[in-house]
DNA sequence: TTTATATTTAACTTATAGGTTAATTAACCG
DNA sequence: CGGTTAATTAACCTATAAGTTAAATATAAA
């Protein structure tokens, strides 16, 4: 699977984002990062939350004695910021889009005047 | 589910993201967008990328006459863009790092001059 | 009314994500 | 050594994502 995809499957759960949330403030180890959700799930559970972001790449585990402290990598971050930016037009558009909205309850034409090509 | 998780599982194949990445270039119907993937896949498959698209807000689909028209929806993009702003030290750390590599290296100092908050 | 075009729905298959419990590995400690 | 803590692996279950083909729906056009 390619990076991006792989990044954003990691992200589209909560429970690794909060986990993300929790390294953003310091590294951690595998049981400091599993505390708060042993109420709602396993410690196996949590491992596997763990690897999916470690093969992600948006975190890196280390050794150390029996803990393995994890941190936040950036880089995967970044790609996810970098694919953004081509769309940054769209979400600050809010503007436009408002502009749009009110010429079509206010009875106004196309926004563009497009035409559908019917081929013949 | 919540919408960030929705929104980043949408998100998370690479046919959905050159769909958006076409109807960032403008307004498409469904065949519109099919038509780069259809040597990969039906299109009830391209259908059911859209729908995905559609539920997690990412887009909008309205209706003229036969076709359906899908443009870009910024909303969802805003929200994603929102949440990724708490991890943008991290990912402009490793810009530290990488320059740190590069002066190790080259002998050279800053690409840049820029400077990112330090902690201590 | 039939035919053509655009798109969706239905029914089905297969792979995998995310969870479980039980067992295992790893390192330290008394 | 034997016990304790930290974390992983194995084996399994279930729901669902992502694809398929075939049939249905919607609109326009002839």
């Amino acid at each position: 699977m390619d990076h991006l995809s792989q990044t954003f499957a990691a992200l589209a759960d909560p429970t690794r984002r909060a986990m993300l949330a929790r390294l953003s403030r310091g590294e951690a180890n595998v049981s400091d990062l599993a505390k708060p959700f042993l109420k709602d799930m396993s410690l196996p559970a949590v491992t596997k939350h763990l690897k999916v972001l470690e093969t992600a790449g948006l975190i890196t585990k280390t050794r150390e004695a029996q803990w393995r402290p994890c941190r936040l990598n950036g880089e995967r971050f970044r790609d996810v910021s970098e694919w953004m930016e081509q769309y940054r037009v769209f979400w600050e558009e809010s503007f436009d889009r408002l502009e749009a909205y009110l010429k079509t309850v206010t009875g106004k034409k196309n926004l563009k005047g497009k035409k559908h090509g019917r081929k013949k």
